[in-house]
DNA sequence: TAAGCGTGGCG
DNA sequence: TCGCCAAGCTT
């Protein structure tokens, strides 16, 4: 549950169900991850986006074997306590894998709320203690039933009460929902500025990391100078990537951690 | 709080 | 085609 809800950060179920088999097979428990380089986890993630993602599940594996004698803490806070487990994460492994109350709050489920309850388009763009709040409430006091009902928001979003084109007449919710009632109104407020992609050091950095990815041997840099003309951008991405520790340098050489 | 961080699917 | 969006986290 921990490994699939780190991969699901912002990565779609479609893209996220064959890597995951693949790394249970390979890694079954916190241990046997532990074990092994940080840079196989990294080419173990192959392209799920956002590898910082690989290296810290990685740490986090290492930490349950230290902290938690290689077993997954049940406790929200200890789970917090974890890298790359945040708010999100922390409440849905209690939720779904140990079966606790609690609120799980991602961006369907703030969507889904923002509509039913509070009449409006959209969820905030982060989870804030008051979404926290807000959910609570919804659940059902019995443990079994709230991590259902936890499952069945996130559903509801993902699937019918979609960002871009809600399916309103499937909708379970349309004859209680404030958002439907008022006539579905759109967002009012400036929307999310956009995020580019095409050009941006993130951009020469996927292209970076995939050669090393690729390679099982140190990639001289020479090799990577072909992935990007810019040298100096190209010299920033690959600065940026040692300082996250998902690249080494060793001897005009470059590698995934060892 | 806002920006930075990959990659791909979909309308 | 191209911009939006995706089961967020960290700093």
């Amino acid at each position: 549950m921990l490994v699939s809800e780190v991969m699901l950060q912002q990565t779609q179920v479609s893209r996220v169900d064959p890597a995951w088999r693949r790394w249970m097979e390979r890694w079954p428990t916190p241990a046997h991850l532990a074990a092994d380089p940080p840079g196989e986890a990294i080419r173990a993630w192959d392209r799920l986006g956002y590898p910082r993602r690989a290296l810290r599940l990685h740490a986090c594996a290492v930490a349950i074997v230290e902290r938690h004698d290689g077993v997954v803490p049940d406790d929200v806070d200890a789970l917090l306590a974890l890298p790359g487990i945040g708010m999100y994460t922390a409440r849905a492994v209690a939720a779904f894998a140990f079966r606790q109350r609690h609120p799980v709050v991602d961006t369907n489920v703030r969507r889904v709320v923002a509509r039913i309850v509070d009449g409006v388009a959209d969820g905030g763009p982060a989870t804030t203690p008051a979404d926290l709040r807000a959910v609570e409430v919804l659940l059902p006091e019995d443990h079994e039933a709230a991590a259902r009902a936890s499952v069945a928001f996130m559903e509801l979003g993902a699937v019918i009460c979609t960002a871009r084109a809600p399916r309103c007449e499937e909708c379970p919710m349309a004859g209680v929902c404030a958002w439907r009632i008022a006539g579905a109104p759109a967002s009012s407020g400036p929307s999310r500025r956009t995020q580019r992609y095409h050009g941006t050091d993130r951009h020469v950095r996927g292209l970076l990391l995939a050669v090393l990815r690729a390679s099982d041997d140190p990639v001289p840099a020479a090799r990577l100078d072909l992935v990007w003309d810019d040298e100096v951008q190209r010299g920033r991405a690959l600065a940026g990537l040692i300082e996250d520790g998902l690249v080494r340098e060793r001897g005009g050489t470059f590698t995934l951690p060892g």
